[in-house]
DNA sequence: ACTCCATTTAGTCGCTTAGCTAAATATCTA
DNA sequence: TAGATATTTAGCTAAGCGACTAAATGGAGT
């Protein structure tokens, strides 16, 4: 019951579904990525990816300075779930803002979108 | 977008979760039967149910004192997500104990349990 | 009409949480 | 080693929410 609750909790927020949803359209993101996404303070994306990660959705890698995170597979166990989300807002106006978002900055080179997260704004 | 999140913060309160469960084990139960199995005042039982209606997930039915409340059957479009919700809570020791306290309040009759509400501690 | 009573609405209080800033941690590069 | 930098942690604030009490609503029965 607690674990249902700590997913539902976890993915009823609207920017940790975003993540959720470009996670599934996009094997890995880094946490700048996501932060860039968001376009929130990094502290904040943090925070929401900790919470994914606890409640069991999101596992995270390390890569030099970069921290990846990505859907982990076993979360099949909660396939019903994410199917039910992806159906839900797959018509979402800020989903499809997210895709279009997400290709720009997968074309810039992470290095590039935490530069710009320290200075002026972003993504050309 | 927000249509998802409004069920998914419905469906991610205890309380409310209990109430979708028991409503999927026994078609239909009043307001006080609710309350009855939540143990909280009927305000508060009432608030709940009135957020799980206006998410969409429940319908209500007016029979004289009473207001009886049911699934929606067109949540078949939210199928996936209460399936996923009832096989996550299966094993919860609070779902199994709402279980039992489920049928003895349906061995009473509501009258008695609105009764007991207002008067002392209830179920025999 | 009057009363009883199940339910809902209004209003309050305490706790939780999402966002921020600032400081700490960890890692790369010169 | 020193400095730069990506991420996380700590601490704060404001908004949101769940519980309660009290009052309002609306149906049933006398």
């Amino acid at each position: 019951m607690q674990v249902a609750i700590s997913i539902l909790k976890a993915v009823s927020d609207q920017n940790r579904l975003r993540i959720i949803i470009a996670l599934a359209q996009h094997r890995e993101l880094c946490a700048c990525q996501i932060t860039e996404l968001l376009e929130v303070k990094g502290a904040t994306a943090s925070r929401h990816l900790e919470i994914l990660s606890k409640s069991g959705l999101l596992k995270s890698r390390k890569e030099g300075r970069w921290v990846f995170y990505r859907l982990i597979k076993e979360s099949e166990t909660h396939g019903e779930l994410l199917e039910w989300i992806f159906k839900t807002t797959s018509q979402s106006e800020q989903i499809r803002h997210d895709e279009k978002t997400l290709t720009k900055i997968l074309n810039s080179n992470p290095e590039d979108i935490c530069r710009k997260q320290r200075g002026e704004k972003c993504c050309p």
